[in-house]
DNA sequence: ATTTGCTGCTAACGTTTGTTAGTGTATTTT
DNA sequence: AAAATACACTAACAAACGTTAGCAGCAAAT
């Protein structure tokens, strides 16, 4: 069939990785065969385990390269010394633009997480839920402050968290709005529904 | 292995279904097999095929119920008498507590309707854009007549709706406040998010 | 120019998949 | 009690799956 095509910044591992997550969003881990993969790749299935261990791997790297972004992201944003109404704005604004950045990633590792494997399955499943909870620890500040209004804190990042990953169907739809509107609507809607 | 036991309100076929919804929400569509489906209802995985025609099958019946309820419901809604604000909070409330109640149900025909096969999938996909038009209508009307602040009507939707099928992680969660607490919590946020 | 490693190929493996055929037995209907 | 229907079983199928083994050619390093 030929190679892989390359381009100095990205690796055949890299390209691979990519295809891999289009594919994951678009029918899901378990309905996408490897065989699919290497046609898209442009390659012979075998060919594929030059570059990658296992299928499951693939996985593996998507949702662990989200998980950490978002990690990094919210360890930067409580250092800052900004209000907590604040600080979540900013954190809304960063999934928002990582949502419709790097789409596919981040949509696959939301929906298809339940596919790792033992040990990654337990350690993502943790990382997300000490996610939640700094998120959480970030608002009832707020409430304290009284800058947010009292409700429960678990659930308002139950709401960020989903309507954010809601973008899927704004990515589909063809009356769309630009991406800096849609950051926008969100933003106000969900910020003044938890402003005091 | 002995037949599929059935109280008088719920035909083997419906056992089967229900037992089905929960399999699909833990490990996906296309993750289960029949044989497991089998071994939950207590049967071999041929015996299956006296009730039902096909998996697919299993999951049309899921999805189109869940659709069927939603129709019915937001028709409902728009021939009410009251304030567009009024409206969005009822369907809010329907939807929030539809969640916590047909969990399984609507977890699967959210996630995994990608699976449905034509022209299941096509049928399918229509009738959730044209719900979502209906629902964004409301909230056009709703800012026509300056109840609702001046926003994208169809972000607003994906919103509330994403927001909605969070609940998922509240299902989930230990620390549980209680159903009617989740949702008044919910209805506060989003609700005067969207007010003027 | 020769070696070394990278990357592709074909062929095949052992499993698991959804589903059908055919048969026997319990239950319901007549 | 006899006949008909409903339902469960065993056995088997063809197809699809992830992955490995073994080999050949091209690219980069010596």
């Amino acid at each position: 069939m030929g190679r892989i095509k390359t381009n100095d910044t990205t690796s055949r591992r890299e390209v691979i990785i990519e295809k891999a997550a289009a594919l994951f969003k678009e029918k899901g881990f378990k309905a996408t065969s490897m065989r699919e993969l290497a046609d898209i790749v442009g390659v012979e299935a075998a060919s594929l385990y030059n570059h990658i261990k296992s299928k499951n791997e693939l996985l593996n790297i998507i949702c662990f390269d989200v998980a950490n972004r978002y990690m990094q992201m919210i360890s930067d944003i409580e250092a800052e010394k900004i209000s907590s109404l604040e600080k979540i704005e900013k954190l809304l604004r960063f999934h928002i633009t990582g949502m419709v950045k790097h789409f596919d990633e981040v949509y696959v590792s939301d929906r298809e997480w339940k596919h790792l494997e033992e040990p990654y399955l337990a350690n993502l499943q943790t990382q997300r839920r000490t996610y939640r909870r700094r998120i959480a620890a970030i608002i009832e500040d707020g409430i304290k402050k009284k800058e947010i209004k009292k409700i429960d804190a678990p659930t308002a990042v139950l709401i960020m968290l989903h309507a954010v990953s809601g973008i899927e169907s704004w990515h589909r739809s063809k009356e769309k709005i630009n991406g800096k509107e849609l950051e926008e609507n969100m933003v106000s809607i969900l910020v003044s529904g938890l402003r005091k």
